[in-house]
RNA sequence: GCGAAAGUAGCUCAGCUGGUAGAGCAUAACCUUGCCAAGGUUAGGGUCGCGAGUUCGAAUCUCGUCUUUCGCUCCA
């Protein structure tokens, strides 16, 4: 029950999206492109918003932050040093019956697993039989049965290495076929082709095809920041501990990128790596675990809408993460990752360019590769974030219904909306003259079709915070009304106050 | 990629067992009203996702295909 509600909403957060001009489908009058989505003309106001917000909180107001913005196109020995190359490309394969999938390599090495297993119990065996005057370097190197075992790993290890190697799929199923590996679930051996899924996008870059060379979309902007790292520390004169900022595109050719704009293959990130002094990775670790809820939560959103959770098992370049997840329509899902990266990218970087990466600390009077404890954010992540939480049905008082999106005011699209009463009797020129002056300080929207009620329901479903009304009153005294979104209650103001009064209530104090 | 469901106007949907499309809301114009979506008149907008097939005739039946949603799987 619980659930088809939250599927309910989610459906109508997507056509609220579309309806009210937050996100379109790319080429939808080309039927679409699968998980690939546009950002309309609200929805970009909204996307920068998230930005500014975060880049404000990250770089200006840290002295020892700054940003950058690298190019998505990088060097491909980037992948290798970052080890991108290797641990994106994964031969798959499906078996048919239990609808499951494996890595291909995997099936094959728990198959030799297997053996080795047999292998390890003959040893065993002989071990009892033989007691103290047993010599297991002998035994392996003269037991015919072991030996019979040994051969075999080694030819399946051969032909399984070397068909990956030579990205020869075919063999890899092949071998699969030969060796009668069975699904661990069903026990069938019905499988599909083996299929290379490569997590990253590739395009050629020269003009020549023969002598133009692959290069990689980025499948995530940090590697933008590690190899800059030199280049900026230098430049800004900066002192560790100091951070680089980077908001930007990454492109994942994921297998399956679903559930709107949550997972897409082309997506928006917002990273911070923080260097730091080995040994200290902990402290900063916790520091900026802190510093990144206490953004989250300064945007009003609920503290159970939120909840951290611990990485067990580590990626190969972590030893601690840390994901502040979110309660999306769908629930509880990661939208910011906190990881203590080590040393790792600067190492792999030094190793593979050639380049000295260390910073010398003149307080400890040490020459050392800097830690890294990176926070990264998806923009994206954000956005369906702060879209499905302020998405509100409202039953008023008098019985009707409204929509209302209750974005934070400092992220809102448009900021005020400003209306005429009426058509005729110069109110129209008089809100024109109030727009023209708010429009330098804030992005706002002048309308007067249709009734003023219909008016602010349309910027309720906008998540316009303020509505601004020029009455006959306003021709005498020069004051206005402004309507509050969420309590919908209306203050009298005079028009000089407007801009301070709208700056102090979009004021959000980090 | 596999399985299930869906695709008709900008949105939400109706259209039963085949007879070449409707409603409400929205949009535009004019009149009216004037502080919380609901007055009047008129107009625009759809080759029913796309492509084949069956049929005298397909939105409706069959097949294929694309897209979306949910589940499986994957997730640096």
């Amino acid at each position: 029950m619980a659930k088809n509600n939250s599927e309910d909403k989610f459906k109508k957060i997507v056509a609220h999206a579309k309806e009210y001009g937050f996100i379109f489908q790319s080429s939808e009058i080309y039927d679409g492109l699968s998980a690939t989505y546009d950002y309309a003309q609200n929805g970009v106001e909204l996307k920068n918003n998230i930005k500014e917000y975060w880049w404000k909180a990250m770089v200006q107001y840290n002295e020892n932050i700054v940003g950058i913005d690298s190019a998505i196109f990088m060097h491909p020995s980037v992948w290798k040093a970052s080890g991108h190359v290797d641990a994106f490309n994964d031969p798959m394969i499906d078996n048919k019956d239990s609808k499951k999938r494996y890595r291909a390599d995997v099936l094959v090495e728990d198959y030799i697993a297997k053996i080795e297993a047999k292998i390890n119990k003959e040893i065993t065996k002989a071990k009892k039989r033989f007691g103290e005057t047993f010599n297991e370097e002998e035994f392996r190197a003269t037991n015919p049965r072991v030996l019979d075992n040994l051969k075999k790993i080694k030819d399946i290890n051969h032909t399984l290495y070397s068909s990956l190697e030579k990205e020869d799929l075919e063999a890899v199923k092949q071998l699969i076929e030969d060796l009668g590996i069975a699904c661990p679930v069903s026990g069938s051996k019905n499988w599909t082709e083996v299929r290379q899924f490569n997590l990253m996008f590739d395009t050629k870059m020269g003009s020549l095809s023969d002598d133009s060379s692959k290069i990689y979309l980025r499948p995530e902007t940090a590697q933008g920041i590690f190899v800059n790292y030199l280049n900026v520390q230098k430049t800004s004169r900066m002192k560790i501990p100091f951070g680089i900022a980077q908001i930007g595109k990454a492109f994942r050719n994921e297998i399956i990128a679903r559930q709107f704009i949550f997972r897409m293959r082309e997506f928006e990130q917002m990273e911070m790596q923080f260097f730091v002094r080995p040994g200290t990775e902990k402290k900063w670790f916790d520091y900026w675990k802190e510093q990144r809820t206490k953004w989250h939560k300064s945007l009003g959103i609920p503290d159970e809408e939120y909840r951290l959770h611990d990485h067990e098992k580590l990626a190969h370049y972590a030893n601690m993460a840390t994901d502040i997840e979110f309660r999306f329509p769908m629930g509880f899902k990661e939208l910011e990752g906190v990881h203590s990266r080590t040393d790792f990218d600067l190492k792999a970087h030094q190793t593979h360019s050639g380049k000295k990466i260390t910073y010398f600390d003149h307080e400890i009077n040490e020459s050392y590769v800097p830690y890294v404890v990176e926070t990264s954010i998806g923009l994206d992540r954000m956005f369906l974030a702060i879209l499905s939480n302020s998405y509100t049905e409202e039953k008023l008082e008098d019985g009707s219904e409204r929509v209302v999106l209750k974005i934070p005011p400092v992220l809102a699209p448009i900021k005020a909306a400003i209306f005429p009463l009426t058509k005729k009797d110069n109110l129209p020129e008089k809100a024109r003259e109030i727009m023209a002056k708010l429009k330098y300080d804030f992005n706002c929207h002048y309308e007067e079709k249709d009734a003023i009620g219909k008016r602010y329901r349309r910027h309720d479903a906008i998540g316009t915070p303020y509505c601004i009304t020029v009455d006959h009153q306003t021709l005498e005294d020069n004051t206005v009304t402004i309507r509050e979104r969420d309590s919908m209650a209306q203050e009298r103001v005079a028009i000089d106050q407007l801009t301070s009064i709208i700056n102090e209530k979009i004021k959000v104090e980090l």
